[in-house]
RNA sequence: GGAGAGAUGGCCGAGUGGUCGAAGGCGCUCCCCUGCUAAGGGAGUAUAGGCACAAAAAGCUUAUCGAGGGUUCGAAUCCCUCUCUCUCCGCCA
């Protein structure tokens, strides 16, 4: 959520700003409404501070048993105009509040210019390609071929875009997550949390999904209730990142200045109905309804953001070398970008049988846009609540991770070579496939 | 699921219709006193918004005592709904 103020006095600049995101601000509805609003909200206030001083009056009268008929009969006509007029007051704010929750985050300056991932700028790159010297298989093909990986039976269990995995896979899929959840906080000092997977509707508000992307999450209602209808919205909803629960940690709160900065580090499966993106993605585990995924959350000081998104990828980028794995780092331009954030780097992992980077991170500073939805503040220097900065990045999505070592580390003979820093995870196994693990 | 109790400022806690944004205490900040890191005295100490203004300060003003609604000229206080917490019972991985 943008300033109000900022959008106030500063409309056309933010316009501007929003139209390099490809967003339209609705500026002529807006400023009817604030117009409007001006008028409406002095009124109100007029009527309610007529109220206050004569009621203090009578207040004061009958204290020293005076008669207070005729004070009576002065305000008795009062009540229903303020009433009107709080009604028309409420009606505007709702509306005017319904745009800004709409409007997405303000580009950061350093943000490239474009319309589509186009125009993303390669920031760097990271390892040697391997040359493979016999046909390569994709990830599907070598799960199957190991008789580890189902996505028939999935289908049975649920439909599309789920999957099943078994033996030395899933063991290899819970490594990954082990690995990575050691390193996040070992190495980078991160605060490992186990969250709740159904959130409720303040919560998504509070980090971007809602109310404008609702449907591309699932709700869920209690079972044997009534199918929900208009008005019975869904209590909750599954969690698509958990950016979500993690973040929404400081909602309504004010944090102390030394706890700054908070590094929360949580692996959660997320849900997404993935609405729009039929026919994309759809052989293999690149594109699931249900995945999991390793999220770092940075809260950090205003003045600390930028440099805290940077160590954030950083500690993104260092799962990827750990794992020999090659990668490039993208800035993401303004058209490309995700609502809540101002800035976002994705971190794209080489996979050889589709001959190209995938995504497999995406780091995102949010600035104050979440914190001034979420009411998460912090006292600053001079004892003043202040919003505070949020960030987000994969670290990694498992999954995908799982695919690109899948992909990266097959044989010949269609077994796997198990990464070195995996090995301790995995029993000592160096080696899924024809060395017989099942 | 059943029965009961509760939710007030950074914290504790008083307040059952009027001058209450809220006593008192603790904590914190500043000042005074004090031959010393003690004791004492004084002052201050919520947040968000609106108006006006070039802007800031000051000012005027509104809202907020878990949330929402209602009664009333007037609600922390009365009524209704909801949420959460605690105790006991039931059920349950």
């Amino acid at each position: 959520m943008l300033e109000i103020q900022q959008l106030r006095t500063d409309l056309s600049n933010i316009t501007q700003q929003l139209a390099k995101r490809g967003y339209t601000f609705p500026a002529e509805a807006f400023n009817a409404l604030e117009a409007e609003r001006k008028i409406i909200q002095t009124q109100t206030q007029e009527l309610q501070a007529q109220r206050n001083t004569t009621s203090k009056k009578i207040g004061q009268a009958k204290s020293k048993g005076e008669d207070t008929s005729a004070i009576m009969t002065e305000v008795a006509h009062l009540g229903d105009a303020l009433k009107q007029a709080e009604n028309q007051l409420e009606h505007i704010q709702h509306h005017l509040q319904k745009i800004l929750l709409e409007v997405p985050n303000l580009p950061h300056i350093s943000v490239p210019e474009g319309k589509d991932e186009t125009s993303n700028m390669q920031i760097r790159q990271w390892g040697e390609l391997r040359q493979f010297d016999f046909d390569i298989k994709d990830h599907v093909s070598i799960g199957e071929g190991l008789g580890l990986l189902d996505f028939e039976t999935a289908a049975k269990l649920s439909g599309a875009r789920f999957s099943l995995m078994k033996g030395g896979l899933a063991r290899l899929h819970r490594a990954l997550a082990q690995f990575m959840l050691d390193i996040h906080t070992l190495e980078h000092g991160y605060i490992e949390t186990y969250v709740p997977y159904l959130v409720n509707r303040d919560s998504l508000r509070g980090t971007g999904q809602l109310p404008k992307f609702e449907q591309d999450l699932f709700a869920v209602t209690t079972g044997g209730a009534e199918s929900s209808s208009a008005e019975n919205t869904p209590e909750y909803h599954l969690i698509p990142t958990a950016e979500v629960p993690i973040t929404n940690m400081v909602r309504d709160e004010i944090v102390p200045l030394q706890s700054l900065p908070l590094k929360y580090v949580s692996h959660t499966p997320c849900f997404r109905s993935e609405a729009g993106s039929y026919g994309r993605d759809t052989r293999g585990l690149i594109r699931q309804h249900q995945f999991d995924k390793v999220e770092l959350v940075h809260i950090v000081h205003p003045d600390q953001s930028y440099e805290a998104l940077e160590q954030l990828v950083g500690h993104a980028e260092k799962i990827l070398q750990k794992l020999a794995l090659p990668y490039r780092v993208m800035a993401l331009c303004t058209g490309d970008m995700g609502f809540s954030a101002a800035k976002t780097y994705d971190i794209e992992v080489w996979l050889p049988a589709q001959n190209t980077y995938r995504e497999i991170s995406s780091c995102s500073n949010c600035e104050a846009f979440q914190a001034r939805r979420m009411q998460a503040r912090f006292r600053n220097e001079n004892g003043k609540p202040t919003l505070l900065h949020t960030l987000n990045g994969s670290g990694l999505a498992v999954g995908r991770t799982l695919v690109a070592v899948l992909e990266n580390y097959q044989n010949a003979d269609g077994s796997i070579t198990i990464p070195e820093v995996l090995r301790s995870y995995m029993n000592g196994l160096d080696q899924l496939g024809s060395s017989g693990a099942k």
